[in-house]
This record gives C-alpha cells, sequence and structure tokens, in this order.
DNA sequence: ACGATACATGAACACTTGTTCATACGTTCA
DNA sequence: TGAACGTATGAACAAGTGTTCATGTATCGT
C-alpha cells in the first residue's frame, strides 16, 4: 500500500486501502467537465422513448412535422416540442418549405449512437 | 399525392399531402416498442454527469467504491446510489472481495457509447 | 465479542420533466 | 383579405428524479 494513499480524503470513507495507481490512471483518463455535462445533457434528450423513435426515424427519412405525428401516433404538439429539444442540442436540423418543416439528423454520430445502443439492447432481450 | 394518404388520421392534421412513401419506409424500419423503451432507459440512466463519469471511470479501471467517490469528489451514498441504477440496468457488474465491492463495466457497447457520444459532443466544442 | 470499516438502502425534500391545453405565428389559396 | 393549414410555444399540472440524511448489513482486526 503506497504512503500516498492516505493523502486522499473523502467525508465517508478516509481509507488507507485505496489503490492510488488506478484511481490516479482513471483521473488523468477523465474527460472535460464540459464534455461530460454536454454528453449529459445529450444522452438526458434521447433518454425517452418519443424522442428515440424521433431520431430514428430522422436517421433513416427526411420527415415533416406532421408526418412524424403520425408515424408515432402522437399529438402535433408533443411532436414540436420534442423536436425543439432535440434542435437545441443541434441533433436535428430543418429545411422550410412553405408552411412546411422537413426534419432530419443533423449529426451521423447521432445516428451511429443509436445504432449502438439498439445493438446493446437487443443483446439482452 | 397517393389515394392512400387520406388514411393517416392525426386529430391535429388530417392532412393530404402526407408522404406515404417515407413514412411507411419510416414505420417499417421502426424497432420495436420494448426496444425503444429499453434504450430509453439506458440512455436516461446515461443522462447524468455523475453517472456518465462513473461508466466511464469504469470502462478504463475497476475500481471500488470508495476509490470511485474519492475519484468523483462525491459522497460514497452519491456512489452507491448511483452504482445501483447503472446495476439494475446491467450496465455495470461487481466483485466483491471481503467488504470492498470492486466495480466493472458489464457491456463494450457501453464503453463503445460512451467513446461516441465523446466525440459527438468534442466536434462541437 | 466489539468497534471500525465498506457498502447498501429507505425516506423525504427540492427540483426537473413530459404532457396537455390554449393560443400565436407564418404561409397558402380562394 | 380572410380562412384554413402546418408548425411553434407558453403556462400549468402530475409524475419522475437526484441528493441528503439516517440507518442497516456484512466483514475485518483486535
Amino acid at each position: 500500500m503506497p504512503a500516498q494513499a492516505r493523502q486522499t480524503v473523502n467525508a465517508d470513507c478516509e481509507i488507507n486501502y485505496v489503490d492510488e495507481r488506478r484511481v490516479r490512471r482513471a483521473r488523468r483518463a477523465m474527460k472535460s467537465d464540459e464534455a461530460v455535462s454536454s454528453l449529459a445533457e445529450t444522452f438526458k434528450i434521447l433518454g425517452d422513448p418519443t424522442r428515440i423513435r424521433l431520431a430514428f426515424a430522422l436517421s433513416r427519412e427526411e420527415l415533416c412535422v406532421c408526418d412524424l405525428a403520425n408515424l408515432l401516433g402522437v399529438s402535433q404538439s408533443v411532436v414540436s416540442h420534442s423536436l425543439r429539444a432535440l434542435r437545441q442540442l443541434k441533433l436535428v436540423r430543418f429545411r422550410k418549405e412553405g408552411k412546411i418543416a422537413y426534419y432530419t439528423l443533423d449529426d451521423d454520430h447521432i445516428a451511429s449512437l443509436l445504432e449502438e445502443g439498439f445493438r446493446h439492447v437487443e443483446e439482452l432481450l
């Protein structure tokens, strides 16, 4: 047990068995607070069935708000609010053609994220 | 405009311009409700800075609860509660050695998810 | 056996979130 | 210009969430 271990201070466990090497390696690898909280917001937005279905559909097809409401079987208001959330995080983008707004995924990373996520959960069924 | 378009019914927009082909393609590609809500729960759990840092650290190092608390600078209770959430979704697993619980990521998909997610957000900084 | 340690958990609270309802905005068409 | 349509948004409420505090359980050293 390394001597420095005793330096670590935590209200609940001021312990002396801490594996300092592992902690230090983990600390060095850790991402910035900015990146972490930004990623947390992204995951939080995707942590909703409606928005997942929206994003997934938009990763395959460009669709307008009304099409999306029909596709998902939810109200136009829900779609609009949901799209706003996705828009604010730049997950989707849209173009307007007259009064119709056509949405698509803004980022290939998000499509990959969804693919990878579905691979994960489908493995557990 | 295809005739079937009129079949689509939605309280807010019973429209006739719907692009039926796109909607049908999207509907066919859509994942099952089970997969979607399961993925939503996974993202929801990861939609929190503390749990992201926990998961990310555990993707690099096997660590005990107290090490994690020290690493993240949070209370043992927060770590325990957070790990429980991750455990319930089978995102982490642990082994007990005496009174010490060593945690690791349970699934490579989750590590990929985090990597892909960080690539996404770091591109927007 | 006893105290200390490492971890888990339940309750309670402040805070956030998703949905609904109503309404507003911009565009098209007659 | 006015009505109908597609979309956006604000307010309000129920439901869910993260944190704290207190306490419980299991293990270790003495």
